[in-house]
DNA sequence: ATGGTGGCCCGGCCA
């Protein structure tokens, strides 16, 4: 199985690209995040003419998460349970090809003086809740996503950068430990060393000057990982027009 | 260096 996930920064202006790239690297499934479109604008007639079902979770301006998949979409989870500790459209989840599939938009968190930083650390706790109250232990786990924590200071381009900012400090990190701690493993670092990233600021040139963060994330359960068979960041993808901020992570799988 | 860029929808918000 080769599993996917890229933050497109709203689909409707990055449709082509993701096709394309989805035609050219045939991930058996793959998690959007920031689809910024309504169900009822979701673009399903096209992924599935590239033989994929679609499953979408968005209100239309903001957020908007979507899981595809060529091995089936079973049944499907929309949101937490309650809509309010969700801040908007970040999560969906879904079986495929046997393995529980959650993509997920983790709140920014703006600054840490802001009360949306203690939304996010929330949203993090909730998110381990949710794993606690519909996976079962020793079952096949995927959480894919943009999480917006860099997981160490290997992650960002300068860790002096970042004193004082979010995505990097420690309580973020304590709270995607809490998540990890379900049984889950950044298996990306099995196979990258520190250094490689998945989002670059649009401004300043940043993508060019090596200035990124690793905040996208592919954490699986342990059975996955003693599958997991190589991972990488397409940078390409990053690259040319009208690109998205962030690069899609693939992580293959050897079958069970 | 409080800039810079690129998305939302068309001025302020968000990343």
């Amino acid at each position: 199985m080769r599993l996917a996930t890229w933050n497109v920064n709203w689909l409707a202006a990055r449709l082509p690209r993701v096709t394309a790239w989805m035609e050219e690297h045939q991930p058996d499934v793959v998690c959007l995040q920031e689809t910024k479109l309504a169900d009822d604008k979701f673009p399903s007639d096209v992924f599935s003419d590239l033989g994929y079902e679609a499953v979408h979770h968005g209100d239309g301006r903001w957020n908007g998460v979507a899981i595809l998949s060529r091995l089936g979409v079973h049944d499907p989870v929309l949101g937490f349970r309650s809509a309010e500790d969700e801040h908007g459209c970040r999560i969906i989840a879904a079986t495929c090809g046997g393995v529980r599939v959650h993509s997920v938009y983790v709140p920014n968190g703006r600054s840490l003086d802001n009360e949306f930083y203690g939304i996010k650390l929330d949203w993090l706790a909730r998110l381990r809740t949710m794993l606690d109250e519909t996976c079962q232990a020793g079952g096949s786990v995927a959480v894919c996503g943009d999480f917006n924590v860099a997981p160490d200071d290997g992650d960002v381009w300068d860790p002096g950068h970042f004193v004082g900012m979010t995505h990097v400090s420690e309580p973020e990190r304590a709270a995607l430990r809490q998540v990890e701690g379900w049984g889950l493993n950044d298996v990306f670092r099995q196979f990258n060393e520190p250094g490689v990233f998945t989002w670059w600021d649009y401004r300043a040139g940043d993508f060019h000057e090596g200035r990124g963060m690793r905040i996208d994330l592919v954490l699986v359960s342990d059975d996955l990982a003693g599958r997991a068979s190589g991972a990488f960041m397409d940078r390409n993808a990053r690259k040319g027009q009208k690109p998205s901020d962030h690069a899609p992570v693939v992580v293959d799988f050897t079958d069970a």
